[in-house]
DNA sequence: TCTGGGGTCCTAGGACCC
DNA sequence: TCTGGGGTCCTAGGACCC
């Protein structure tokens, strides 16, 4: 038997959960986001691989998924729903004898000691069928990036397999974009140095990867590269290290009152779930997104971490007003950042 | 095309201190 | 006089991911 990390990740998920509950949507293209109405200011969460096939993706305008699709059935996301749905998923990854590591709402890693790893993937996946009528797909590898990497592989409704043995006929000639960690602006920067597929980023001098991309980032782009990734699975639950709300407006907003009148509204969010989880807030920030879409950010450290929800509302007014309101304001957004490192044990008497 | 919301981590410059 | 080096904290922004 040996050690292997499987990633788990629900095909289409919001989607499927969906057309879970309303059946006569199967088959049909579905684009899930913001309240429902394509007309709104907001963005495809998720969309059925019918609707896939007329191009409409994730992230994507839902005015222009409307063009692209306009016989489509748009619906509000449920958030709600979804954390239900993805709850039962990880019970039942949990029922195996493995360590389940959840990584978001629709995907986990799962840690196994065993000799097919093909037959748990398919076991898993027959499982969460069964009981939530889901449909996923597993990759299967030797750390935590090769499996991730190989679920797309996989997809949809399948199995792959990816480790030290197939990842450079894999891997290899593909864009340095297909890493797990290089999205678009990385893999822009690396082209303009020559580098364009995984085996040009392998073979690349580490001091020119650093001087470009700073002394963490550039060897860390290059271990992506061959394949290298952490084997470690936890089940250990995931501490914040913040919390935030932000809100695009329908309507741009221009006035001053009414701007902090919003950011209130956004700190009593805020402060009642660093309450509600009892974590003592240290700094407090402001993102402001500008007419037509320019975005900056201020925040202010705490003179002493508190769970105030009126200090946090108070700072988050000082921090709103450092700003040049010059523009209209589209997107607000008020973040707490919560106390990082273990707190020291109190003395049980001070000196002077 | 006219661009959500919730997160994480890294970088770099300046302040400040010794 | 016009010049050091290291360390830490604060802050803003960039990039990435789901």
């Amino acid at each position: 038997m040996s050690d292997w990390v499987l990633h788990f990740d629900l095909d289409q998920f919001i989607a499927a959960v969906e057309v879970g509950r309303r059946p006569e949507l199967r088959g049909l293209p579905v684009v899930v986001g913001g309240n429902g109405d394509p007309t709104a200011r907001a963005v495809v969460a998720t969309a059925s691989y019918e609707a896939r096939a007329f191009g409409v993706h994730s992230g994507m305008p839902l005015r222009t998924a409307l063009k692209r699709c306009p016989d489509a059935v748009f619906l509000p996301a449920d958030n709600a729903v979804y954390e239900e749905a993805s709850s039962r998923v990880m019970a039942v990854l949990r029922e195996f004898p493995v360590v389940v590591e959840v990584i978001g709402w629709d995907e986990a890693f799962v840690g196994a000691h065993v000799d097919d790893p093909e037959s748990l993937a398919a076991q898993l996946r027959q499982a969460v069928l069964d009981e939530t009528g889901l449909d996923s797909s597993v990759g299967i590898g030797d750390n935590k990036l090769r499996a991730k990497l190989a679920t797309g592989f996989a997809k949809p409704a399948g199995i792959f397999r990816l480790t030290i043995a197939n990842w450079v006929p894999v891997m290899a000639t593909l864009p340095t974009r297909a890493l797990w960690g290089i999205g678009s602006r990385t893999s822009a920067k690396l082209a303009d140095m020559g580098i364009a597929t995984v085996a040009d980023l392998a073979r690349a001098p580490e001091p020119d990867l650093a001087a470009r991309f700073g002394p963490r980032m550039g060897p860390y782009f290059r271990s992506l590269a061959l394949g290298a990734g952490d084997t470690t699975v936890t089940a250990t639950p995931y501490v914040p290290r913040s919390r935030s709300h932000e809100t695009t407006f329908q309507e741009n907003l221009t006035s001053r009152s009414d701007i902090d009148e919003q950011v209130v509204l956004l700190a009593r969010r805020v402060s009642e779930e660093v309450l509600a989880e009892g974590r003592l807030c240290a700094r407090v920030g402001v993102k402001v997104r500008f007419a037509p879409f320019f975005t900056q950010t201020r925040s202010m450290t705490l003179s002493e971490p508190t769970q105030d929800g009126a200090v946090i509302e108070r700072a988050a007014l000082a921090v709103v007003d450092r700003f040049e309101h010059t523009r209209p304001v589209r997107l607000l957004g008020v973040r707490a950042e919560f106390v990082t490192d273990v707190e020291p044990p109190e003395p049980s008497s001070t000196y002077r």
